[in-house]
DNA sequence: CCACGGTGGTAGA
DNA sequence: TCTACCACCGTGG
């Protein structure tokens, strides 16, 4: 019953490196950045549900585009079931913003109603599971200067640059 | 409770 | 410009 324990996990090969996508049974719950330490072994060789199959496809395309700077196109379903409520505001609010585009903490803080929730703004987008696809590299501090970042900031400067952001 | 952040705004040098 | 300081709020210990 545990969802963690029935996390399926595959790898999506990128020119910028392997990173691990996880599966509910609900969609792709996390997305990981390739990390340096390799994964001494991996998953089982069980066949994956054609469901899961089916999304990992999307995922692979969808990063590889979103990695080369293109639009993702269609995007598998996301399971952010993980996040508390305020989590999940915060990152419905993050998928809005277009590629190529950026918003600040406290207008992600307007968005949803709770304009002086700006620092919780900037938890919740560190805790985004699915990063990249969750688009939490968009948002940066209020003098337009880069702000923070989980996944490392060179990470974000490489997305942004991608998309043709200037900072 | 308390302490901590991927903040923001203000004040002063 | 940069630094210092503080109000603010969700999360986790």
């Amino acid at each position: 019953m545990n969802p963690a324990n029935s996390l399926v996990e595959l790898p999506v090969l990128t020119p910028q490196g392997k990173f691990l996508a996880r599966y509910s049974n609900t969609g792709l719950a996390e997305l990981d950045f390739p990390s340096a330490r390799e994964s001494k072994r991996a998953s089982s060789r069980k066949p994956f549900p054609a469901s899961v199959r089916r999304w990992h496809r999307a995922t692979t395309t969808a990063l590889k585009q979103s990695l080369a700077g293109q639009n993702p196109g269609h995007l598998p379903p996301l399971d952010l079931s993980g996040g508390t409520a305020f989590q999940q505001c915060v990152w419905r609010a993050l998928r809005k913003i277009s590629m190529g585009r950026t918003k600040s903490y406290g207008e992600i803080a307007r968005a949803i109603g709770k304009p002086k929730a700006v620092r919780a703004v900037g938890g919740a987008c560190g805790a985004n599971p699915i990063p990249v696809l969750v688009p939490c590299h968009r948002v940066l501090a209020a003098n337009r200067k880069l702000g923070g970042f989980s996944g490392g900031l060179d990470w974000k400067r490489t997305l942004l640059a991608g998309e043709g952001v200037e900072i």
